[in-house]
RNA sequence: GCGGGCGUGGCGAAAUUGGUAGACGCACUAGACUUAGGAUCUAGCGCCUUACGGCAUGGGGGUUCAAGUCCCUUCGCCCGCACCA
């Protein structure tokens, strides 16, 4: 019929050779940011779903453009991290040139595509040009303090040798090798991410993300609101703070629960009578890391600190202390009042370990929080109201001077150092004489050297650490001998600033121009895999924030929209992979059937946001649509206008509308209903076909252009204005009235759309399917809604 | 446990403010064309019924002339977070 491979390469050319969509900085049209998340390079290639969420942007971007926008769609390769670095272990090659093969294979299959990406804008997060911004802006987080180095119990992975963010090590295995992580002290460098908490929680109001999306971040982020409140120890000088969200049920707390870290344990250790107890239980807890002590919760473990007592302030009563591991070190400060009548943990232990248990809330079913008349509390008895009761109770504390109010989140500082070689160098030299030194601007980037062992050492320091040539330096503020820090940054460092990068990729004297700043602004629309929504985008905030904060951004959150696209999985409805055979390969479709039959597909296939199974078939019945449309050509007219006009114009607006709110099934069935209509009828004009191949442009972008050609129906589709609907003609002039008797369908009619209610209402009473349903019935009522139908109410 | 989402044919799914449930596509069935078809075209296609008609949007109840859509209740599935005090 057609030869489609040869056809995309010619129009994948023309669009090059064009530079159809190479986006201009401060051009006059208005502006509009597309971003999807660029991949990392590894060497499977590329899936159908990256095709999914480029398409998707793709179709948007080309509408955009149609409709007179200067649109920003560019695409680059988030190319450190630890998969290339063991390939490169492997096979005793440089990463950078194992990144460099696989961007090669990506960038080509993406290509086929006919992606609208501007690739003069591309680049990678390994591309030293790019890098070199990286590791400045860090001096930037350094140089405001909020980069600073702290010993951490991190979680640790004795495969890969590395230190490992919560999020890396979620579910208490390392995210990329599978090993259980332990708990490991080392010396990290931290940005002060818990500072934004707040700022991250508010920018959500100046963002246009998806309810999900949004919620997704404040989960995160964990805030909870209560109070501080100090507990004196008797007979000694030192108390116990505890964090609360529920001051109002002090009364009831009947002991105390620290975690196993407390330093008070140290402070008092010669007060306590059991301490060969509470060492054992310490080394006990040690070996569990933070996962199995949240994961294990089922039966709870504890000891009780003998020879100390707390006060608790309301009652006055000696309570006894226990360690815990259920209380984490890491939230709050370490340390709880118990209140087992109404905590399901408190409770728990309570019963274990024979705790007394004191209600203060009436009615309230045990080991549960309710609402109910407050008793047993002084202060509080008679009160019904929680927040009342909370509010009360804080004022007192505060009054007494023994806590206050406080606010805690759940989001820590971002460890950010990575005990690896393939990551930015972190910028930093050690001088015994000057201590940590920012290295000179001028002297970025701080370059990965040329070597050909990557391999950890064996206590965990990074590869760089080897590399004697390469850690022994001059310090920049004495001169004197200097060893330059070896820990490299994490992963997420590079793709949280690269929307930033695209606005003026090349400029080699700032990390982008003001003015590009300022024309491009925010990223109008972010497209990216559900997996991202919570870290990514909340590192990519927390980044950008600090950079408007410091003055060098203009908006303080970098994205207005963000859409997370559903996976697609394999024909078997599993998530494709290797091992289950059920792997399609996007360039095995683009041979086969076309990258416009594939692209249609992937936008045909669903709910945008929902995950999908894979199906050949349907992909078929896509390629067949397109060979409708090249055939439909043959039958031309020398008409002019729209031959059926009311479903023309509907097509527009549906389509037109449907692109933009990410309905693109909807909108393709719309074009195949156009389509159909076409092949019902004996010819048709060349406007009818212009329409129908600028509204499809947008998902299959080059048999559109080569039909367009072909039959000399106008400038090429990309060059020329969207198509508009005028809402009038989108009515038709008639429509199919349906009747009802009791809310039952008994008839309908073809009628005119200007038919009155009353000439409405007579045709329902003369239908003679109607009237058997009626006869020697009584009317009760008719009800008529023009344009929709009759229905006649009877008894 | 908390938060969010979902439940419609054999399958993927559509359905403005409540107004013809199943658009569009896949699969399937029958027929046409053909040396051939895994190409193309025509017709059919929720379930029950020969038909008239009846029943159908996870189940039950309600509001309404009219409910996939609104309200109550119940069951099931998926995702995120989780001894967070």
């Amino acid at each position: 019929m057609y030869n489609f491979n040869e056809i995309e390469k010619k129009w994948q050319n023309y669009w090059e050779t064009n530079q159809t969509f190479a986006a201009k900085n401060n051009d006059k049209k208005e502006k509009y940011y597309l971003l999807v998340e660029f991949p990392y390079p590894s060497g499977v290639g590329l899936h159908v779903g990256h095709a999914r969420s480029y398409t998707a942007l793709d179709t948007v971007a080309r509408q955009k453009r149609m409709e007179g926008y200067n649109v920003l769609f560019p695409m680059g390769w988030d190319a450190f991290g630890a998969p290339a670095e063991q390939y490169a272990i492997k096979n005793h090659i440089h990463p950078k040139d194992a990144v460099k093969e696989n961007i090669k294979t990506f960038k080509s299959q993406i290509q086929e595509l006919g992606i609208s990406f501007d690739w003069n804008r591309e680049f990678a997060t390994t591309d030293p040009e790019y890098y070199k911004w990286t590791q400045w802006q860090f001096l930037k987080f350094y140089e405001h303090g909020m980069a600073y180095k702290a010993k951490k119990n991190i979680n640790w992975c004795p495969t890969c040798k590395t230190g490992l963010s919560n999020e890396d090590s979620a579910g208490g295995v390392c995210e990329r090798c599978g090993s259980k992580v332990v708990q490991k002290e080392k010396e990290q460098w931290m940005l002060k991410m818990s500072d934004y908490a707040e700022d991250l929680i508010k920018g959500l109001d100046n963002t246009n993300f998806s309810k999900r999306v949004k919620l997704g971040q404040i989960n995160w982020i964990g805030k909870s609101e209560g109070a501080e409140i100090d507990f004196e120890i008797e007979n000694t000088k030192e108390k116990l703070t505890v964090y609360t969200t529920r001051p109002d049920t002090i009364y009831g707390a009947t002991f105390m629960v620290i975690a196993p870290e407390h330093p008070i344990l140290e402070t008092l250790k010669d007060k306590i009578t059991n301490l060969d107890e509470i060492t054992k239980y310490q080394e006990y807890a040690k070996t569990k890391t933070e996962f199995e002590r949240t994961e294990l919760a089922k039966e709870k473990t504890g000891v009780q600190i003998k020879g100390i007592k707390a006060i608790n302030p309301f009652t006055q009563k000696p309570i006894p202390i226990w360690t815990s591991d259920y209380v984490m070190m890491t939230y709050g400060t370490g340390a709880i009042m118990a209140v087992p009548a109404h905590d399901d943990r408190d409770y728990e232990f309570a019963t274990k370990f024979n705790i007394d248990i004191i209600p203060v809330i009436e009615g309230d079913k045990l080991p549960y929080i309710g609402e109910g008349k407050y008793i047993n509390s002084q202060l509080l008895n008679g009160i019904s109201n929680k927040q009342e009761a909370i509010d009360k109770m804080i004022g007192e504390i505060t009054k007494r001077k023994i806590g206050n109010k406080k606010t805690n989140y759940r989001l820590q500082d971002w460890i950010f150092s990575r005990q690896r070689f393939w990551g930015e160098p972190i910028p930093l030299v050690y001088c015994e004489k000057c201590g940590w030194q920012p290295v000179k601007e001028e002297d970025l980037p701080v370059l990965l050297p040329d070597v050909a062992n990557y391999e950890p050492t064996e206590d965990g320091e990074s590869p760089l650490a080897a590399i004697e040539d390469w850690v022994n330096t001059t310090c920049p503020k004495c001169g004197g001998k200097a060893k330059r820090e070896t820990d490299t940054m994490p992963n997420w460092a590079g793709s949280s600033w690269y929307f930033l990068r695209y606005m003026d990729p090349h400029n080699d004297k700032e990390f982008v121009s003001k003015d590009a700043l300022n024309y491009w602004g925010k990223v109008d629309w972010y497209d990216g895999g559900m997996e991202h929504t919570a870290r990514h985008l909340l590192y990519a905030r927390f980044w950008n924030q600090f950079l408007y904060n410091i003055g060098l951004v203009p908006n303080k959150e970098p994205i207005d929209i963000r859409t997370s696209h559903g996976m697609i999985l394999g024909p078997d409805g599993e998530k494709m992979s290797k091992s289950k055979g059920n792997v399609i390969n996007p360039h095995d479709m683009v041979v086969e059937y076309g990258a416009d039959a594939l692209r249609l597909y992937e936008m045909f296939i669903g709910d945008y946001e929902k995950d999908a199974a894979w199906s050949t078939n349907s992909l078929k019945g896509c390629k067949r649509f397109l060979d409708r449309v090249w055939k439909v050509g043959e039958k031309l007219n020398e008409n002019k206008g729209y031959t059926n006009e009311a479903l023309v114009h509907k097509t527009i607006k549906k389509v037109t509308n449907d692109i933009k709110h990410m309905k693109f099934n909807t909108a393709i069935s719309a074009l195949m209903i156009l389509m159909n209509d076409y092949d019902d009828k004996k010819s048709i004009t060349k406007d009818d076909l212009r329409v129908l191949l600028h509204l499809l442009n947008p998902f299959a972008p080059h048999v559109t252009e080569e039909i367009n050609e072909k039959y000399m129906l106008g400038d090429p589709l990309c060059e020329s204005i969207w198509p508009t609907y005028d809402e009038e003609k989108t009515v038709d002039n008639t429509y199919e009235l349906v009747f009802q008797v009791n809310g039952k369908v008994r008839g309908k009619e073809v009628v005119n759309t200007n038919m009155t209610k009353e000439e409405i209402e007579n045709l329902a009473k003369q239908n003679t399917n109607v009237q058997k349903f009626i006869d020697g019935k009584t009317i009760v009522k008719i009800i008529s809604i023009p344009g929709k139908l009759v229905n006649i109410v009877v008894k």
